[in-house]
DNA sequence: AATGTCGTTGCAAATAGTGAAACGATCATG
DNA sequence: CATGATCGTTTCACTATTTGCAACGACATT
């Protein structure tokens, strides 16, 4: 592994679990030598992407980090964007609705708006949602590019419950079923008890940048209900394409 | 510079300007020979810091960014818990508010309410402000350890305009002004015409972490307003603290 | 006192990063 | 249509950065 790859994997690990770390525990959880561990923090420090407690030591992330997503988002206002829709979404549906993106390991949940009900579905910010246990994970494959979609279907498919997804084959139909659609739907694939229905959020090229979905708890949704959501979180899914790209992006034969 | 200072260069360098950058683009302004500079831009890729459009072959911000900046607001709600202040801080004073967080090199602007009036102060998202030029960072340097405020007061003071403090001693009297008030002023040292009240965020510690600020044109502020604004900008920044923290925090003798 | 763990630093060994050059591809320009 | 420039990419020998071990004092626990 390379030496940013080191450094990017401190950061990962300083973003899961408590607030702040101390040091030997960061180099045995990321299995690097102390010396080493410490010398790429002093280097992220720097630079602003680590900050150091003066007292207790421990570190934690910095302001840095905040300062480039925050500078992303004014390149491209993902969630200036979304999130009034799936604001929208959410009182329409009175269910859980959230928000992700794409990115190199799977969907990045970046919004989520919690159902008011006592029974809802909970979903952690900046959580990585898994592209074939999950609706939004099998609508966006439904309009990603092949090879990506190749990619998922020959690797390891690891089981979260279950009712999650194994075998490419039933994978690959789940997917046909999402594209011919326009949306798609998961049954507890993730999480126990829960249903999903999401649809793609395409970019300028027609290509799927990201999801939204409406996550319920089994056994609050009636007959009807998916189809009636289904139309809902398609619709909600143009209307945050359109507001990024302007006009309806057109759609990519597969 | 080692590795990774100069990753961290190149997330910097895509930040600013245009959402997208080319290869030698990048390589020019970071000053990297172009072979350096891809390889440390597929390190980034590979996890997920940057992204490359697959047919223009240009880099931008990747969504790995969003994500941690997602785990870091998750393990310390600063944005969470300051925002529902700063809204109310700007509809009570009407005019432009905003809230930074302190990192290495100044006061990030984390967010910004602009004043619903048309003639307005403005200020972007990401931004670093400069401690000695921004009402902002001299109410945080009022409430920072001794070694920052010694670092800043014999460092170079730039002028951002004619009005910026150029000289240590009349900064070191606006830091003790501020420290005595509770709250400081800034007369249009970073932007001409913009007259700011601003007062620190005090961390568990009793030091600064942040500031809040109000900033309005210099034309519309009257006799009062000053005061009017600093007690309600202390009052809202106390407010901050105690959301964070619980208590307020014990103040700090310098 | 003794033992364990912590963060920090120095050093020689080795790995990982470096820049120049060459490549085909692409895109203006004449 | 040919030319020249610029682009992104790859290779390779060289160098410098990074690395892990070991030792250190500080601290906390036993």
């Amino acid at each position: 592994m390379g030496t940013v790859g080191k450094a990017v994997s401190l950061l990962e690990k300083l973003g899961r679990g408590a607030p702040e770390a101390a040091l030997a525990d960061l180099a045995r959880r990321a299995g690097f030598d102390k010396a080493t561990t410490r010398r790429l923090l002093v280097s992220l420090i720097e630079h602003g992407l680590v900050e150091q407690d003066e007292t207790t030591r421990l570190y934690r992330l910095g302001a840095g980090i905040a300062r480039l997503a925050l500078l992303r988002e004014a390149q491209f206002p993902f969630l200036r964007m979304a999130v009034p829709v799936v604001e929208q979404l959410a009182a329409e549906t009175g269910e859980t609705v959230h928000l992700s993106e794409y990115s190199k390991r799977g969907l990045i949940s970046v919004h989520v708006v919690e159902s008011a009900k006592a029974n809802r579905v909970s979903v952690q910010l900046g959580e990585v949602l898994p592209l074939h246990a999950t609706a939004s994970g099998i609508a966006f494959l439904a309009f990603t590019e092949e090879h990506v979609r190749a990619g998922v279907l020959a690797g390891p498919l690891p089981a979260f419950t279950p009712h999650t997804i194994g075998d490419a084959e039933t994978l690959a139909e789940h997917i046909a079923a999402a594209r011919a659609r326009g949306h798609s739907t998961g049954s507890q694939g993730y999480e126990e008890g829960v249903l999903s229905v999401a649809a793609p959020i395409l970019g300028a090229d027609g290509l799927a940048i990201g999801a939204i979905a409406v996550a319920a708890p089994r056994v609050r949704i009636q007959k009807g209900d998916i189809e009636r959501h289904g139309a809902s979180v398609a619709a909600a899914a143009r209307g945050i394409s359109e507001r990024l790209f302007g006009r309806l992006p057109g759609r990519k034969q597969a």
